[in-house]
DNA sequence: CTAGATATGTCAGCATGACTGACATAAATA
DNA sequence: TATTTATGTCAGTCATGCTGACATATCTAG
């Protein structure tokens, strides 16, 4: 590949790991990590009669009780007629709830039922033994490690999805 | 915030690292972070009249030059039909060829061409900026722990992408 | 050499989940 | 009151995944 980087001047300027080499294989990774982790749980979501666009809305507003839409919208980057068509789903459904927030009545704010709260443990059930493994592996220094870069690559916009 | 979780009863049971809280903070940050690095390019794409799939069988023949299309499947984790249609589109745009495998002439060899490099270049190129910073500001023991902690979500299977 | 397994390609149809554009409504705000 | 904001909705389209069935060429085992 283009060793380019290899011949800086300064070892200040280009160390080891940000040669392109080093970085493509963390947007491998990325790939693989993210597939592995979204790929658990999708015979529950199957089962409820859901996708996986179904799965992010719940998992967001169960993050954030009370979460508006323009939020929900904003952590997804996906349109409102998009949301829209999955939140309905959900509601018909009944395990999301829609009700107007009493400081701003235009505003809706999104709540998990006690049946969608049940859908979600049940998700994170099946999710979670993936993440501690693969957090334990890699030991307290490493986690921290990762959630520093991906906060770097969210462009702090990973924190606000957050409670 | 919620706070719940704070009150773990033995350290030993559940390092505090180990704590649903955070474990879906790194959910959190693996989905923005993924959405981020993959949201960079899009505007090059849609030049070029491809989409993200098209981008993804690219990255991942651009990175096993001779990948076969059972080798790209594996990685992708798509079925062959979904593949055909990504495939032929590149091979009809002139950015990637197809070509028996001297050995076993019943596989077919993937590759880019000159123009497909070209695109891969540009792409990368976009892409780059975003995850050089993310790596610098982060340093080197921080995106060896990110490394070692997608390695183990992705379960082994993260490692094959490089050549 | 033949029979089967393997790697690939293709047709046809369907589901999901994005998108754009236009328009409607209620509530807050200037 | 006029405008902006937050949301909802209708209508249509596109991108990208899926299943099932079948064809072809090639390799491999008996």
């Amino acid at each position: 590949m283009t060793d380019i980087n290899i011949a800086e001047p300064s070892p200040h300027a280009s160390p080891l790991y940000l040669r392109d080499e080093e970085l493509k294989q963390g947007v491998d990774l990325l790939f693989s990590g993210f597939s592995a982790v979204f790929a658990e749980g999708d015979g529950l979501l199957r089962a409820a009669g859901l996708g996986r666009a179904h799965r992010r809305a719940l998992y967001f507003i169960a993050r954030n009780p009370g979460l508006s839409v323009a939020g929900l919208l904003s952590i997804l980057r996906i349109t409102k007629q998009s949301l829209a068509r999955v939140l309905n789903d959900l509601i018909e459904g009944g395990y999301i709830e829609r009700k107007q927030a009493p400081n701003d009545r235009r505003m809706r704010q999104l709540r998990l039922t006690a049946k969608g709260a049940a859908l979600d443990a049940a998700l994170w059930k099946a999710q979670r033994p993936l993440l501690v493994r693969a957090f334990r592996d890699a030991g307290p220094e490493a986690v921290a490690g990762f959630r520093r870069v991906l906060m770097g690559l969210a462009g702090r916009r990973g924190e606000d999805h957050a409670p």
